[in-house]
DNA sequence: CGATCCCATTGATATAAGTCAACACCTACG
DNA sequence: CGTAGGTGTTGACTTATATCAATGGGATCG
């Protein structure tokens, strides 16, 4: 290991929200397990079925976490940026990794083994307790993206997605789709080309306008207001 | 609380599986500061957006945890039943409930307050690993349930569940529904009309056969068969 | 014992979203 | 600079599943 990894790791770590409660002499023995990799883009970190190292880190680059059917199609559960860890979930159980992580850029991970791990939710309550209130987001995210697949149609999806990349508040905002059209789609729930249907249609309403990946929230208020309305007639009060 | 209420809360808390690992001592302390509620058939025990008070674990009945669309429209995400519990994710963040819990049956539930739980991780790592292990189970349940409602078929999932219902191992199993078809409809995640259809048609496939809420799988190895293979026509090999 | 409610089934019809296929880009690379 | 592979758009068509509506049990209860 280099030294200039060396730092990387150690500032990355020290950066991460798990880590964040945790005493410092505890970092630096995680820091001391770790080990950096890099990935070139299109490259598998994790395939579907195989032992998970441990934990992961982004440093750098963007990882897509999926699951694939055993026709083509594939249904991404998360993009994975920097600054951002996956497999939490995983390491704890002795079962194999469920999905499949991809690098989608040039990437570099940290990985931290999950020994190092569980020695130190025994040593410290507060990285323990940090590491419970992690998954417990994690288990939040999911249930609201079953709840938007279950019960919203196509086009509230894409609304939802679409404030779920702006910072609130403002009237409009201008975002930048993390990855390609086809696989937010695939993010979404919805294939390739509904997607860009339903971003014409949008776009058509005048709400958006899309050029390439960047797209103009032009009316953030129909937007949401979009999102919450019932996809079918609203059965009138009961 | 009476002696008998104790003796229930303890016997019930003792065998979770969260406490498993937990200290004796630790335990008790648990126990004390438990208190147990009975709720009758169709009663909510927490609506979406309330404040939860602590984890739940059922002593008898079924509780139901489902998301509910503007329409009428539902999606139940887990049926809790004896022994289990539910909470454990919502009790750590301090944001409100995401989902309506309601009594299937009536039913007995066990209380325990957040901050016991919080305190008991500070002092039992073991308790902390224990609780650990619990959610990431959780996660892959879920994890897997999307993997089902999105690149699977609606006969696809009913296989499945009923598969899932049936210990492992023999050719035959007979399983019974722990709900209503309405409800267990919902927790697949296909009306209750399609449900019935889709019974139906594995029954005249020879797969089951369906006397109310009794189904005896005739040709589990058929029927697993049916839930592995693509939806769609397979693309050859490629 | 009839009335009522809830649950399940079935048929007819509607529709959102997927599939198939063709084409237009754009970037990259030899 | 022309060819090629990944990406996105658009159109025509198909289909799984939802929706609407009607009916038939059981239960439960006064």
């Amino acid at each position: 290991m280099t030294a200039a990894n060396g730092r990387l790791i150690e500032g990355l770590i020290t950066n991460l929200p798990i880590f964040r409660q945790a005493a410092r002499v505890h970092l630096d023995e995680v820091v001391r397990h770790a080990r950096a990799e890099t990935v070139s883009r299109g490259a598998a970190i994790c395939r579907h079925g195989e032992r998970m190292e441990g934990l992961f880190a982004v440093a750098y680059g963007l990882v897509k976490l999926a699951l694939r059917g055993d026709a083509g199609d594939e249904k991404v559960l998360r993009l994975v940026g920097p600054g951002e860890t996956f497999g939490e979930a995983v390491v704890f159980l002795e079962r194999p990794c469920p999905v499949d992580a991809i690098a989608l850029a040039d990437s570099m991970v940290v990985i931290v083994p999950g020994a190092v791990l569980l020695a130190l939710i025994e040593r410290d309550s507060r990285f323990a307790r940090g590491m419970i209130a992690s998954l417990s987001q994690r288990m939040h995210a999911l249930v609201a993206d079953v709840e938007s697949s279950a019960l919203r149609s196509g086009v509230q999806r894409v609304a939802a997605y679409l404030e779920s990349l702006a910072e609130p508040g403002a009237a409009q905002a201008k975002v930048r789709l993390p990855a390609t059209k086809t696989v937010i789609a695939a993010r979404i729930g919805v294939t390739k080309e509904t997607f860009s249907r339903l971003l014409r249609d949008l776009a058509d309403q005048g709400l958006v306008s899309v050029s390439k990946r960047d797209i103009v929230l032009l009316d953030r208020e129909r937007l949401t207001a979009l999102v919450q309305s019932s996809p079918k007639p609203a059965p009138s009060t009961t």
